[in-house]
RNA sequence: GCGCCCGUAGCUCAGCAGGAUAGAGCACCAGAUUCCUAAUCUGGGGGCCAUGGGUUCGAAUCCCGUCGGGCGCACCA
């Protein structure tokens, strides 16, 4: 076992060893599927360091008894270096227990790879591209696109450490009718700007106090040129330039929280240059768009429906409910229409591509995989693509539900709240819970009780560590592995914990749930503050042991990895890991 | 009416591609501070995993029905 090869991988492929060995006797029939073969801690401690299920899993398809099966692969697991014992239990369970030496490994391991520890190669380079926030860019970011925000960033900083090439990609919806209502809008601050008296700001424009300055920026640069003019002459121009300024306040709103997009692409100069006709031309010539007879929405066909023929995708041969139509009757590209060739463009430049999307946009999903699906798929290999939907927040007040609306401009902005609670929490908050479930963000709640919110335990763990290390520094004591056997049941029970941190990686992006690195970075700090508090009442049991400098070294080298661990796993989340508290 | 998501302790939520006796935080009760940071720790009470079936060696987890909550059901985005 190499220093780089963490123990989980190492007995995974022990047991495939072992498995290899029982094929090559003939005990067990070739080709087995072993996909279910599992590697994992026990529940129960007292079971022992590992477990496996494999003499369960295969004992059927082998046509053995699990027992028996388990005998096998004890005898030979046995055999394996630094293997203490290997028992059968239950119906067929192998319980491992491994040498304190093979966790000391571990812990240097840690030690050799730094923050790169728990980095895979799982991804195998492949290029995974994450679409997330993509807010209309007309207006500062609110709270109810911070979950998707935080969710789709720690994804994708999560998918690059398990080995994928990452593109973090936000989708700017500037081509629709609601960034002219924002050109409109910012006619009105122009004028305002201008020192005309315009009074409330019309239903049905954005009242926003945001867009004084596009109006004053607009009057500055044309005076009052556009003033009386009709709409036509200003339109274009207002829309370009008050969708850039608003672009830049959502920059600004992200990098609060440290979300740094890798690309913006336009809905507008998608269609400027003509992806949605080739598409649409695709299509047509593969007979998946065909001129047809849009059905009423079912359940409540509107009094005044009228059936039009539109160009439409037969999604329905892709699992939707109907056919989506791709153009207005204006000849205008529907949102679909524009989106189904904006995800073709992506897929020319990624190997899988992940949305996240916010749950009210749930009804949308079969129709956008169905057209990733027939447009990628013409080869018979459609690329990966998965919509995650992150669940509504709930936003609250005092323990009542507090309701944005953006037309009576009360909504809650993002910066506000970062301001309020800061960047970590508000992180760590949208990463403790998944995504698939509602959650409810209490403003008074997480300000005032902000001591206990489980990202400040996880710092002060890192905090504690670091004290720790300044403390035994300025005492004369620095790390060292020289000792490490020293180490006893407590401190290996702190490394067998961290130890399963590679594999949490790998398993929390192939499931595409950051919120479980969250969780694991909980458990180690409970761990670590527990084995703390030992030494409060025997102070043997403390990282310095003043008259013991052997000791003292090979545990502060413990806390020092232990510290790297939690650095790594915040990173993971964009929490910061503080020095003091 | 249809589709998607959810239902686990009083509350907020985990439960690792079905696995051994279902966990954590908050709240409640009882304790630990001459000590490396008590923003911490130890112990206790508290569960028909919404409900009824099914699949199998084994189900909180998979399948079907029912009930309850959320989101959606445009030529909007």
């Amino acid at each position: 076992m190499t220093a780089a090869l963490t123990i989980h991988a190492a007995f995974a492929g022990h047991i495939a060893a072992a498995l290899d060995a029982l094929e090559a006797a003939g005990t067990l029939p070739d080709g087995l599927n072993r996909a279910a073969v599992a590697v994992e801690p026990p529940r129960d401690p007292s079971h022992g360091d590992l477990a496996t299920n494999a003499a369960m899993v295969l004992a059927k398809p082998a046509g053995l008894n699990p027992r028996a099966l388990a005998e096998l692969l004890v005898a030979e697991l046995t055999k394996v270096p630094g293997v203490a014992s290997a028992e059968i239990a239950g119906p067929g369970f192998i319980n491992l227990r491994v040498d304190a030496a093979a966790w000391i490994a571990e812990l240097r391991a840690i030690a050799a790879l730094g923050g790169d520890y728990g980095r895979s190669t799982m991804g195998q380079g492949s290029t995974v591209n994450v679409e997330y926030v993509s807010a209309n860019p007309t207006g500062p970011m609110h709270m109810g696109h911070c979950r998707g925000a935080v969710v789709g960033d720690a994804l994708a900083t999560l998918l690059e450490f398990a080995g994928h090439k990452v593109i973090r990609e936000y989708y700017v919806n500037d081509a629709g009718a609601q960034v002219d209502v924002l050109a409109r809008s910012a006619h009105v601050r122009y004028r305002e700007a201008l020192g005309e008296a315009v009074g409330d700001i019309p239903e049905g424009l954005y009242p926003g106090e945001y867009l004084i300055p596009v109006g004053q920026a607009l009057a500055a640069e044309f005076g009052d040129t556009y003033a009386k003019a009709p709409e036509a002459d200003w339109l274009v121009p207002f829309r370009t330039r008050a969708v850039a300024a608003m672009l830049e306040m959502i920059k600004a709103d992200l990098a609060l929280l440290g979300i740094h997009h890798d690309l913006f692409s336009s809905e507008a100069e998608l269609q400027a240059a003509g992806k949605p006709d080739e598409a649409e031309k695709w299509l047509r010539a593969h007979d998946l768009v065909y001129d047809g007879h849009l059905e009423a929405p079912k359940g409540k066909t509107p009094e005044d429906w009228e059936p039009v023929v539109l160009p439409l995708f037969r999604s329905t041969k892709f699992g939707d409910d109907q056919d989506r139509p791709i153009k207005k009757s204006t000849g205008e590209w529907t949102y679909f229409g524009a989106d189904l060739a904006y995800h073709f463009q992506k897929a020319q430049s990624a190997d899988a591509l992940v949305d996240i999307w916010g749950a009210d946009h749930a009804g949308t999903v079969k129709r956008i995989k169905a057209a990733v699906a027939a447009m990628t798929g013409a080869e018979g290999k459609p690329t990966p693509f998965e919509v995650k939907l992150v669940q509504m927040v709930q936003l609250m007040k005092g323990g009542q539900p507090f309701k944005m609306s953006k037309r009576a401009g009360n909504f809650v902005t993002l910066a506000d709240v970062v301001e309020m609670v800061g960047k970590d929490v508000v992180r760590f908050t949208m990463l403790t819970r998944k995504p698939d479930a509602q959650m409810d963000f209490d403003f008074d709640k997480v300000v005032e009780a902000s001591k206990d919110n489980p990202v400040f335990y996880v710092q002060y763990a890192h905090a504690r560590i670091r004290s720790t290390l300044r403390k035994g520094a300025a005492e004369g004591f620095a790390p060292d592995d020289a000792a490490l056997d020293r180490l006893g049941e407590e401190e290996l029970g702190l490394i067998k914990l961290a130890a399963q941190f590679p594999r949490l990686v790998e398993a929390a992006a192939v499931a595409r749930e950051p919120h479980r690195v969250a969780f694991f970075l909980h458990d180690l700090a409970a761990a670590f503050h527990a084995y703390w508090n030992v030494g409060n009442d025997r102070p043997e049991k403390r990282f310095i042991v003043a008259q013991d400098a052997a000791l003292t070294s090979a545990r502060l080298y413990l806390a020092t990895q232990i510290g790297q661990l939690v650095r790594n796993g915040l990173a993971l989340l964009g929490v910061e890991a503080v020095e003091e508290m």
